[in-house]
DNA sequence: CCAAAAGTTAACGTTGACGTAAACGTTGGT
DNA sequence: ACCAACGTTTACGTCAACGTTAACTTTTGG
């Protein structure tokens, strides 16, 4: 499989080295292969996940913290589908998934609250342009 | 006009009171008239523009630098209307009015964009979600 | 009128999210 | 085989956004 080293990862998130290095000590990014003199390789998976950080972190001004709470979701399901998934007991499964189910409509529905506040404070901000839209218009007559 | 003192604001924004002085000497939130003894007195106005603030800082995700920008457009539009109004040169007010629109506009851009990825984060999500609840099903079969 | 509660300024402390510098090892081309 | 460019870890530095403490004044209820 193709890998990158970090200054090429570097370059196409926009991240530095240092904050790369960074998001996986804090467990946000998934730790890499690396060669036999001890170099991180980099995966294309590892660049996509880099940018949903970003976005995560940007966009939607979520913490480092909150972030790693999606991120080990996620990772809690797959790694579930090899490790659980040959366990007997449907139970215990069926339990597990359920509580993943649970955080997910959790986060679901905190991202719709926010979405919901984001079109609240944008109506009011085309509101205002639109004020001063007809301000100008009153300049001209 | 009903005043609230520094504890009430605090009681109904959820912010602390440090929060708020802080914010009132970043410029955030406009100077409140002071008793004779020196202390606080806010208005309605000063609650609402708070809750907009913490909207702006915990919702979008905004820097307080970033609110201050937004914050400063606005007053810069509020002002104008008692200072710049009765001015007789129309073309530096339209001059004037126009940069603040074109301030507006980009604002007005930024926050389509960032609802942009976020409706794309959100799809996300919702995929993963739908295949949780797949997964569920498939342990009761 | 007076103690307790709430306010004020000033200054130092803390936490999250990296930046930066030092000291050292790895890679790859000539 | 060498060396410039790039990588690694370790550790201290920084900045925003407050928290906390101290020392003091004002307001308020009994």
């Amino acid at each position: 499989m193709e890998t990158y080293k970090i200054d090429e990862v570097s370059k196409v998130t926009g991240l530095t080295k240092r904050t790369i290095r960074y998001y996986e000590e804090l467990g946000l990014l998934m730790s890499t292969q690396r060669t036999e003199g001890g170099m991180r390789l980099y995966t294309q998976e590892h660049i996509e996940r880099l940018k949903q950080i970003v976005s995560a972190r940007d966009v939607l001004g979520f913490s480092l913290q909150e972030i790693l709470d999606f991120v080990q979701l996620r990772e809690t399901f797959e790694g579930h589908r090899t490790s659980i998934q040959n366990t007997e007991d449907a139970e215990v499964k069926r339990h597990y998934l359920q509580e993943v189910e649970r955080g997910l409509a959790q986060q679901l529905q905190m991202i719709d609250q926010k979405m919901e506040t984001m079109a609240q404070f944008r109506r009011e901000r085309e509101q205002l342009h639109h004020r001063i839209k007809e301000a100008i218009q009153n300049t001209l007559t």
